[in-house]
DNA sequence: GCCGTTTTCGGCCCGACTGTTTTCAGTCG
């Protein structure tokens, strides 16, 4: 079992246990496991194999680690499979519906017989779920509501079609309440996640109800959920929530940490205030013997105030980062204006948009010191990719541009398909004359974990090879990563001085975070690129470095982050001298 | 179930909103 698989049955653990009555501190141990799991940068079993202590992972300890040991080893979990024995099939299905929690679903099960959705819905039909005490005909529609929205979506939005929505609601809402001071973006969107459950949004104003008003009333809002004083919930016709919290203006930093997340952060940072005989929620720090309040009007005057080092919001995930600014070791994490070149690009040599002229250009108009143009190589014939000759007069246009545009430095490059067998695209003779080789998967995809970690390593021992391009393939929400031992590739990296890319592109975020966590841990030389087919797509920095940060990397893990002049030398160095030439050269 | 510059036992985050209630339980984030 792998650590997705494990950490979905301790979330189904939780959610039975719930329906039970167990107690909420076992609960919430099951799923603060859960979460760390899925965030672990290295698979558990792996760290089996090495022997490691997994109860020195904050949140799990003896009853867990060996739950975890068994379902490495056994592909199962005794203690679930009687766990779920006790419960209908379809019981964790109508849990996930909004508004229906535990103490709900067990009387619908018990006093009405809903074991499923099916149930659920001729519950309501019937009218039997209304004549339920402390139940009504109200919270019948709510739920019948709830299903039409559960079918008619899925439950979570890439960040990619998620920001535009946000970006825009928050033009229009600043556009409408000239009483606004602050408005901000919080929660898994400030957090960089790569999906985002509900947009949340936090504001200051002169008068909230207005600002409230102003959101439900939205053309675009397909169904209020709440509308309060404070605080108003809605869903949009693009199919996600927006939460939004109004405040004064006194309070915006304590308001802004607590909705930026993520749960167990907060429980973190609460336990925190608690220790300090402090008691804080999202108006700021009440002492618990005097009850005076004090109030934040920034969050990292309120982080310092715990004593802790201020944590990015991409850092906070509960998972060891709250100790780790209280012991200082908060890293300074990389910034977009950190990365001084792309390099993987395409133009419409191959299957971008837009001519390389106009590439180039929007690249030197961000600030760019280096380009690479990595235009498909020949079997991507469905993206028109370059044979041979088509790649040598390439090469000829992208010198002709270095020549001719100052302020930049082009490199000449492919991106080259990885053949099934792990053989390359190109012959060593051609590759030998460009400056960077991205080497991608794009075929092939289904291949059996061995084989293709035997493919993708092949290729990593080329001597021309200098970055794997989005390693795992998959697509946010769309398309599965490949089968593989990720474990074996980063050593392999690290040890053929083969670069890993961070995809940018916010459809792929590949690596994805604890992927590039586990290698920079390793010291293979990460690259932080847009693969941009579109001069706009070049404004994709910004998601890769959220990985990256998401990922505890500092600018020095990142190779784009170097001076051309340094790069260069990086370049010039022969490849199994470079991971180590790299650590030098970034620390320099 | 986890955890310890108070503790190996006794704690474990905190408030808003809703519906169905005459004071609050359930759910959510």
């Amino acid at each position: 079992m792998n650590n997705a698989q494990i950490a979905e049955t301790f979330e189904n653990i939780a959610g039975l246990l719930e329906m039970k009555g167990e107690k909420v501190f076992t609960i919430r141990a099951y799923q603060r496991a859960a979460r760390t799991i899925e965030r672990l940068p290295m698979e558990v079993g792996d760290m089996l194999r090495e022997e490691q202590d997994l109860r020195e992972i904050p949140g799990i300890g003896k009853a867990i680690s060996e739950k975890i040991a068994e379902m490495v080893h056994t592909d199962e979990l005794k203690y679930y499979d009687r766990l779920k024995a006790e419960f209908p099939d379809g019981i964790l299905d109508v849990m996930q519906i909004p508004g229906l929690g535990p103490k709900t679903v067990r009387r619908l099960w018990q006093e009405l017989g809903v074991t499923d959705v099916s149930g659920l819905q001729a519950a309501i039909d019937d009218g039997s779920l209304a004549t339920l005490p402390r139940l009504g005909k109200k919270t019948a529609e709510n739920i019948a509501r709830q299903i039409q929205f559960q079918r008619s979506q899925s439950k979570r939005m890439p960040i990619a079609r998620a920001q535009p929505i946000c970006d825009r609601l928050i033009a229009s809402l600043l556009d409408q309440c000239p009483g606004i001071h602050r408005l901000e973006p919080a929660g898994s969107m400030r957090r960089y996640e790569e999906t985002i459950g509900d947009i949340d949004i936090v504001c200051t104003a002169d008068d909230p109800q207005q600002v409230l008003g102003t959101l439900v009333n939205m053309p675009n809002v397909a169904d209020v959920l709440r509308h309060g004083d404070t605080k108003a919930s809605v869903y949009l016709s693009d199919g996600i929530q927006v939460d939004l919290r109004v405040v004064h203006e006194r309070h915006f930093g304590a308001l802004l940490q607590y909705f930026s997340g993520n749960l167990q952060h907060n429980i973190l940072l609460r336990d925190r205030a608690s220790s300090l005989n402090q008691s804080l929620n999202e108006y700021g720090l009440t002492d618990k013997e005097t009850g005076a309040i004090e109030e934040f009007s920034d969050e990292a005057t309120l982080y310092n105030r715990l004593g802790l080092q201020y944590i990015p919001p991409e850092l906070r995930q509960g998972v060891g980062e709250v100790k780790a600014a209280l012991e200082h070791r908060i890293p300074t994490l990389v910034n977009v204006s950190d990365i001084r070149g792309d390099l993987h690009d395409h133009s419409d040599w191959s299957d971008g948009r837009d001519p390389m002229e106009m590439m180039v250009l929007a690249a030197r108009e961000r600030g760019l010191e280096y380009f690479a143009m990595t235009d498909h190589s020949v079997g991507r014939g469905i993206a028109n990719g370059l044979s041979v000759e088509r790649l040598e007069r390439h090469k000829a246009a992208v010198r002709r541009l270095d020549q001719d545009i100052d302020g930049i430095r082009l490199l000449c490059g492919t991106e080259m398909d990885i053949r099934a067998d792990g053989t390359l695209d190109y012959e060593d003779d051609v590759l030998e004359q460009l400056d960077w080789v991205v080497a991608s998967v794009h075929s092939a995809m289904g291949q059996d974990a061995a084989t293709m970690t035997e493919r993708i390593i092949k290729a990593m021992h080329s001597p021309h090879v200098d970055v794997i391009g989005h390693l795992s393939t998959r697509l946010v929400g769309e398309r599965q990563p490949i089968e593989a031992d990720f474990e074996a590739i980063f050593r392999a990296a690290k040890e053929t001085g083969t670069a890993l890319e961070i995809n940018a592109s916010p459809e792929r975020l590949d690596l994805r975070d604890s992927h590039a966590a586990r290698a920079r841990e390793l010291g293979v030389p990460l690259v932080i690129s847009t693969d941009a087919h579109t001069t706009e797509g070049l404004n994709n920095t910004r998601f890769g470095v959220g990985v990256a940060r998401r990922a505890w990397c500092g600018p020095s893990h990142i190779l784009n982050t170097l001076t051309y002049d340094r790069f260069h030398e990086y370049l010039n160095m022969p490849k199994t001298h470079r991971t180590e030439a790299f650590a030098r050269l970034a620390r320099a």
